[in-house]
DNA sequence: CTAAATATTATACTGAGTACAAATTTATGG
DNA sequence: CCATAAATTTGTACTCAGTATAATATTTAG
């Protein structure tokens, strides 16, 4: 039988969900800080020895979509016009997020729910700001890799801090907004003006550099 | 005897510093990680609590200077010629800062060291990154009493995010080539140099704010 | 069906941080 | 100087995340 679709590997799938399943639950209704490993384990009828088996640490219960971003600059990239400028490549990433209204770029009491959930634990927001910095890193070796220089420079990293800096206030911004009760047109229109402006002062940044 | 400068607060100050010094000698010896609260205790002869009494957390007994961040930009702006535009006080700080050596705008062998450490402990840049989120939301407190709003609205914080996040990349430039044996004025000047293509972007994206 | 590979579990440990009460030290008023 | 109040230090016992390791159970392959 096949190594890729057999009992086993359905099994591992399985009982990885049950156990994230079961994980949101519990936080969601008590909040991060107030389940253990142990009652987790217990609700989903594994050991604890399995939770930490998949997934290493507590907070990678909740944050299971840390390689999306990865992926999403990596495609944007990869489809862009040849030639064109890694900033403009960006700007466009960001008015798709938003027209799509990928989770990114999308303020609805969900994700209200899911980021004060992170503000209220500490150890969240420590793995969120952790998140943040390996985006940076990230993005730096996309904007390097895209104008063909094998490591990221001076002028990448300053690059990737201001465009995540950027979306990081951006997204803050439409949060608080939806929280305000503005309408989602609003929200969306606060998010995409902070990236316009955020982005017409970088490109000054970066003038005279292959990336603006 | 007065409670200003009794025998208890001075005993009190002496036990504070010895278990700094004696956690701080520990930690560039053997590194952050592999040195224990208890063993600390010990050496500074003290017991295991009272250690968690003056510094609650781990991370405390190796950032000491948090506070003083905070006291630079409150010092700069109560300072600043009245009508000046926040963030050009906050370049003539940022020059000053440099003129000056400030640690926060120094580069040694012993800044690199220390920063070695700190990313040597995931426990440290943890702190770290939590220390810069605090610098942030402080600089926009500041930078909305500049301009005399009560509250740090939208623009505030996304020009204390900008400017936090050009020091960071700044500073990390500049210990970057410390590290790659440049000049003590190369680095001061890919630090300086770094900071005015910022601030000069920043000032596009505050354009038609109080801020620039 | 057997044996190798892999997943799960039990157990025991380290180390940070907390709660709380007992013991010690310093301050103060007579 | 003494007694007592106030503050500091300590001992003890706990919770919880995370690691190490060996034993056990389950799946796969031959």
């Amino acid at each position: 039988m096949s190594n890729r679709d057999g009992l086993r590997e359905r099994k591992k799938e399985a009982t990885r969900q049950a156990i994230s399943d079961v994980a949101t639950e519990l936080f969601v209704a008590r909040g991060f800080d107030n389940v253990s490993v142990a009652e987790i384990a217990e609700a989903a009828e594994v050991s604890r020895m399995t939770v930490f088996n998949y997934f290493p640490r507590k907070e990678d219960l909740f944050f299971d979509r840390e390689e999306e971003s990865r992926q999403i600059l990596k495609a944007a990239f990869a489809e862009r016009p040849s030639g064109e400028a890694p900033l403009i490549t960006l700007r466009r990433l960001v008015q798709r997020l938003a027209d799509r209204a990928h989770p990114f770029a999308k303020f609805t009491d969900a994700t209200a729910k899911f980021w004060r959930t992170v503000a209220e634990s500490p150890a969240l927001s420590a793995r969120a700001r952790e998140m943040r910095d390996e985006l940076i890193d990230d993005l730096a070796t996309v904007l390097a890799g895209a104008i063909k220089r094998p490591l990221a420079d001076a002028d990448a990293r300053l690059a990737a801090s201001m465009v995540v800096t950027a979306v990081t206030v951006a997204y803050a911004e439409g949060l608080r907004e939806h929280k305000a009760r503005r309408s989602a047109a609003s929200t969306r229109e606060t998010f995409l003006q902070i990236m316009e402006r955020s982005l017409s002062g970088i490109a000054i940044m970066l003038k005279g550099t292959p990336y603006a």
